[in-house]
DNA sequence: ATAGGGTTAG
């Protein structure tokens, strides 16, 4: 200690010096005392040492403001932030335009998200520092004013101020929201220039940039050369692996951390069970909830969501009830989980209940609940339901939201009411391009084509923008209404509107071209999009299969077979299986069915219909028989609808008719079945054709349907076996076409037999009698036309959703067929 | 006596 220039006489200080000190402070101890409290939280108390120092007529200078200021900074304090700067102001000029003063308030309002106060102050201010510069792009990002921030960043680099590691994270982040890669690119090379690059929180987010922006190579690189890598910077490059879809890579980076020794966190985890729901991982899922659990990790409102986020996906309801039950603080998010995975299993009934019971616990419904319950209306066709949510939402002021219109439209489509989806559309006023793409699809749907096209043109009329969806419902609605070449034209001209056709518009132009009998097209369209570079998916491949089969093109089909093979992703999948043995019987080759049915070592319903359906295709009634017997045998599968027509059909084509009624009984008694019409119509036709027409009556009187044309046509059909072929046609066409008149589909029927007869005038004459009386072939029942090897042969045949009789006619061409098949070899 | 930053669920 230095000596001073007079002596001082030591005084001893009373007991109670501390008090004393108390009573008499400096500015100084108030100043460190005020520090204090700031950063523990109690500005109040900060605020009434003020008032104290105020009534000691001590000093109080601008550093003390600060210190609340900043206080009020940590605490997000806005209130009490405000009324200091009432006191600057009030205090003069030496404080308000003090500089350090002037940009923390600032930096307070900015934190505080006061955007517009911020930017009042910010313009006033004479110098702009790196600090304010900070506050004012971090504010910005906070707010979603990324654009804005990003030209923060460039005003600030304009004006000469350099910014340092804290406003480069902003800055990223403001890219990647944008997914302005490039921009990104340049700030990193501004990181690398400046040296910032070994910052962990720069380099963090410059990897969280390229993964926002999907450069995942580049995300991966900057993390590879952080020098020391947090727990940030790995839940970082995750998250990128995670929203590019790239989930198996963020489940190996679970592992590879942990084998670093970095304990993973909430987000870790909760990016981890999202990878695994989207996955479909439930092994990863659960290691990762296991984890969270291991780990102590607070069961946060968060991570609750994330786990059972994770079991509603993969199905596991019963595990996400578990979790639901467990969660302390449920918010709406929470409730809404549970209630869209009970509607994605099914549970319907469990989602309108939990519904009914989020109500009670006084939570509001938000725009997510409502749209889950607009999805439950339009996919139980409950209408009533429907405008019960409609109602909720005009009452609670959900009106103009655009999603929720757009379900409405799109529920009111489903309960088949497009009148009603108009009435929606018409009502919202400010319209996006999902809620005309919704509204199109309502008409494509039900191929109103007419109304389609009107839309379409308003579209165009109010210019809004025709993204490839509007282009694929367009060509969908003239698909759906028959209109071939329109449609055609309408794929052309999208090209040449310079939108690029993806996966769903080379499907659906494929798929129209089958139901319309244009199947070699069909196939020219397949090769087409292959050209262009894309791969069917599993539907695109069922559909160039009938394709095939429509053709009975067995050349085609086995080229299509061999793709799947090379392509093994689709090889395992059962509709393609499925679609494989329908194809070969129909082509002719039912020893290739059975060999890809027998190949396979789990064999699903589906198979068993198609391999049944074939045997009965051939006439094959023991193989049939033998078939559904054996899958009776196994307890994992029950036969159903399909499996039993299936059959049946078999004993029909082999007039077996004591073997259908044994099935027929059995599926009754053995596995409590109800029959439906098309079995009882395969009955009453096997009765009838064995001149039984009185039993084939009495089973028509107790059935609980009503009777269709055909079964009169098999009645009829028996008891006028003896006239002449034609004669008897004939006849049968009055009866059917006299019985429903306006059934298109009897046109198409009665033609169809008249073309396995070869009577191809009547055939034209059937088509002409429908134009005139303006029938119009309905979607999914035509005509194909099938050109055999033979000169001249030339049958029609329908597809299965017409009628039985087209059954018939496959089996003379399958049989057909099989002899060529059969020759050649 | 003086300032601030990156990642997560529907």
């Amino acid at each position: 200690m230095a000596s001073l220039p007079f002596n001082i006489i030591p005084i001893k200080l009373p007991s109670n010096h501390h008090d004393v000190q108390a009573r008499n402070p400096s500015s100084t101890s108030y100043f460190h005392r005020v520090s204090s409290l700031c950063k523990n939280g109690e500005i109040r108390e900060a605020l009434s040492l003020v008032t104290e120092m105020d009534f000691r007529n001590l000093r109080i200078g601008p550093e003390i403001f600060g210190e609340i200021l900043q206080g009020c900074v940590y605490e997000r304090d806005l209130c009490t932030g405000q009324q200091i700067h009432a006191r600057i102001l009030k205090n003069g000029d030496f404080y308000a335009r003090n500089e350090y003063i002037e940009t923390k308030l600032v930096i307070f309002y900015a934190k505080c998200d006061a955007l517009e106060v911020a930017e009042v102050l910010f313009s006033k201010l004479r110098v702009r520092n790196v600090f304010s510069w900070a506050a004012i792009i971090g504010v910005k990002c906070r707010t979603g004013l990324v654009e804005g921030a990003l030209m923060g960043f460039v005003e600030m680099l304009e004006n000469g101020i350099f910014p340092d590691n804290f406003v480069v994270p902003n800055v990223c982040k403001a890219c990647g929201a944008l997914q302005w890669s490039r921009f990104g690119r340049g700030v990193h090379g501004y990181v690398a220039k400046a040296g910032l690059h070994d910052c962990v929180f720069v380099a963090s987010s410059l990897a969280d940039m390229y993964g926002k922006c999907g450069v995942l190579d580049d995300a991966r690189k900057v993390f590879d050369e952080i020098p020391e890598r947090n727990v940030v910077a790995w839940n970082a490059l995750m998250v990128g692996y995670v929203q590019n879809g790239m989930n198996e890579e963020a489940i190996r980076l679970l592992s590879d951390m942990r084998k670093e020794g970095i304990e993973p966190t909430r987000v870790t985890v909760s990016t981890c069970l999202s990878a695994s729901a989207n996955m479909g991982g439930i092994e990863e899922g659960k290691q990762s909830h296991a984890i969270s659990i291991v780990n102590g990790l607070e069961l946060d409102n968060i991570l609750g969501t994330s786990i059972l986020n994770f079991y509603c996906k993969v199905g596991l309801i019963e595990y996400a009830e578990m979790i639901f039950d467990r969660m302390i603080e449920k918010d709406v998010v929470t409730w809404n989980l549970l209630i869209s995975g009970y509607v994605q299993q099914g549970l319907v009934e469990d989602a309108i209940y939990m519904c009914q019971l989020m109500r009670l616990e006084n939570l509001k419904f938000d725009c997510v609940t409502l749209s889950t319950l607009m999805s439950v209306a339009a996919r139980t066709q409950n209408v009533k339901l429907g405008k019960e949510v409609q109602c909720y939402c005009i009452r609670h002021s959900f009106e103009s939201d655009i999603v929720l219109a757009s379900t409405a439209v799109d529920m009111y489509a489903k309960c088949g009411s497009v009148v009603d989806a108009k009435k929606v559309f018409d009502s919202t006023v400010q319209k996006d391009l999902i809620l005309w793409n919704t509204l199109l699809a309502a008409y494509a749907e039900s191929g109103l084509s007419g109304e389609a096209l009107r839309l379409f043109y308003e579209m165009q009329l109010e210019s809004v923008p025709l993204n490839v969806i509007t282009w694929n419902l367009i060509i969908l609605s003239l698909l759906r209404n028959g209109q071939v070449n329109e449609a055609k034209e309408m794929f052309l001209q999208m090209q040449s509107s310079g939108i690029v056709p993806n996966l769903i518009s080379w499907t659906t132009m494929m798929n129209g071209l089958v139901q319309n009998g244009c199947s070699e097209e069909a196939i020219r369209f397949l090769r087409k999009m292959q050209e262009s570079g894309l791969r069917p998916n599993v539907f695109g491949i069922t559909v160039a299969l009938s394709a095939c089969s429509n053709l009975a093109s067995l050349h085609f089909g086995r080229s299509i077979h061999g793709y799947i093979i090379r392509n093994q992703q689709h090889s395992s999948s059962v509709l393609i299986e499925t679609s494989l043995v329908d194809m070969y019987a129909k082509c002719g080759d039912i020893n290739k069915a059975e060999r890809v049915f027998g190949s396979k070592l789990s064999r699903e319903l589906p198979l068993y219909n198609a391999m049944i359906s074939a045997y009965a295709l051939y006439g094959n009634v023991k193989e049939a028989i033998a078939l559904y017997r054996s899958l009776e045998e196994d307890v994992s599968i029950k036969p159903d609808n399909i499996t039993i027509t299936n059959v049946l059909s078999a004993c029909n084509h082999a007039g077996d008719i004591n073997q259908a009624i044994e099935i027929f009984t059995d599926m009754v008694s053995k596995h409590g079945m109800k029959p439906c019409l098309e079995h009882y119509g395969l009955m009453v036709d096997l009765l009838a054709s064995a001149g039984e027409t009185e039993k084939a009556l009495s089973l028509i009187e107790e059935m609980p349907y009503k009777p269709d044309a055909r079964m009169i046509q098999s009645l009829v059909a028996s008891s006028k076996k003896q006239q002449h072929k034609s004669e008897l046609m004939d006849y049968l066409s009055r009866q059917l076409l006299e019985l429903e008149p306006e059934n298109s589909g009897n046109y198409v029927t009665v033609s169809n037999a008249y073309a396995v007869e070869g009577s191809w005038d009547e055939v034209v004459k059937m088509r002409e009698m429908m134009k005139v009386k303006g029938l119009k072939k309905k979607p999914g029942c035509s005509w194909i036309q099938i050109k055999g090897e033979e000169e001249g042969v030339h049958v029609f045949i329908a597809n299965d959703k017409t009628h039985l009789r087209n059954n018939e006619i496959r089996r003379i061409l399958a049989l057909l067929l099989y002899d060529m098949c059969s020759d050649s070899k």
